[in-house]
RNA sequence: GGUGCCAUAGCUCAGUUGGUAGAGCAACGGACUGAAAAUCCGUGUGUCCCUAGUUCGAUUCUUGGUGGCACCA
């Protein structure tokens, strides 16, 4: 077994959406002397500023960020190529850091970084268009059967129902020529730095109402018209999120306006329970209410290696 | 004031020829490895408006209320 040497500590800020973390992230980071990177799926696309509650131009003065606003609405991009870039940007700034703040909520994205992601090849682009076309026009059965025969194994535990997950499943076995459950490893991996995971929480009451009211902001602050400018490009999977998608409705004359501000909060708070749900099983959170900074302060310095 | 209709889940409503009830939406729980703010799965939470009667048994039938809507004055 070989003895990984760990340098640095990665402080991740995790929690759900209008939790409180963009503030607590930037108060910690300026006292730790780091940048910020963000793990956040959809703050990486440029033009999606107001809609994610990406940090102002205020807050990117006080402290530097990583991975906001850096791609375009039509870029690909996956937690697997997070993983990659984000390990290389820590291997440099851990040279004249000790400590570097990582916040999101993003779940997927933060196993990637923290628990790696298995080698598997990145999927074809015609061959997925291919497969989509097939299960538009012939359902998932056709796709399924392949599955069968080519990945008897991942057929038995995959959700069958899922589209994504099994069309992606055989992707993977067209490609490869292997089964798709051959390349799953289900090893976590080990990183060459210390990770601590600051989970933030309220009270569901208290953090519906933060939502609620960041919708009705968001909107003061001119999402509509934010909306309205990539609507053109609605397709896009960059677009297929909260605070777009329900806009989309409004344009296309389907809901009215005041339906579609609910949908989004309703959305929202419906992703932030998705987001709980999946933290709930990761032992390696220590929870905070954001308002404790001293207990969060204390933590810190007791886990700092 | 009179007549008629309605009152069942958080909301909109089905239904029970008398045996304590079910859909949609909402709400809630869960899954999750290159699309993840995505995608998918599961769960009914109820003084059936109140009161008195008939009945072995009433949410259902009858009486009287209360509230809402419509029409007539």
């Amino acid at each position: 077994m070989t003895k990984v040497v760990t340098k640095g500590n990665l402080i991740i800020l995790l929690g759900s959406t209008g939790v409180g973390k963009t503030e607590l992230s930037l108060k910690i980071a300026e006292k730790l002397g780091s940048p910020i990177l963000s793990c956040d799926s959809r703050q990486l696309y440029k033009n999606l500023i107001i809609g994610t509650a990406a940090p102002t131009k205020e807050q990117l003065e006080r402290v530097p960020h990583y991975f906001i606003g850096t791609l375009e609405l039509t870029d690909y991009y996956s937690a697997s190529k997070y993983e990659e870039d984000t390990l290389q940007l820590l291997a440099s700034l851990f040279n004249d850091h000790q400590g570097i703040v990582m916040t999101g909520g993003s779940m997927m994205y933060i196993d990637a970084i923290t628990k790696g992601i298995d080698e598997i090849p990145t999927v074809d682009e015609q061959l997925r268009q291919d497969l989509l076309e097939l299960y538009r026009e012939q359902g998932l059965d056709p796709i399924r059967e392949q599955l069968k025969l080519l990945d008897p194994e991942f057929y038995d535990i995959v959700d069958l129902k899922n589209h994504k997950r099994v069309i992606h499943a055989l992707e993977i076995c067209l490609m490869t020529g292997k089964p798709y459950s051959s390349l799953r490893t289900n090893s976590k991996k080990v990183r060459p730095f210390n990770i601590i995971k600051i989970g933030l929480k309220r009270d569901r009451e208290e953090l519906y109402e933060r939502i609620n009211l960041r919708v009705d902001q968001m909107m003061q602050d001119g999402l509509l018209e934010e909306a309205r400018n990539v609507y053109p490009y609605r397709d896009l999977n960059s677009l297929n999120t909260v605070g777009y998608k329900e806009l989309f409705n409004y344009f296309d004359g389907t809901w009215k306006l005041d339906f579609a501000i609910e949908k989004i909060k309703q959305n929202s708070r419906i992703y932030s329970r998705k987001q709980m749900t999946w933290f709930k099983r990761d032992e390696e959170i220590q929870w905070f209410h954001p308002d404790q900074e001293k207990e969060i302060s204390d933590y810190l310095s007791l886990t700092i290696k």
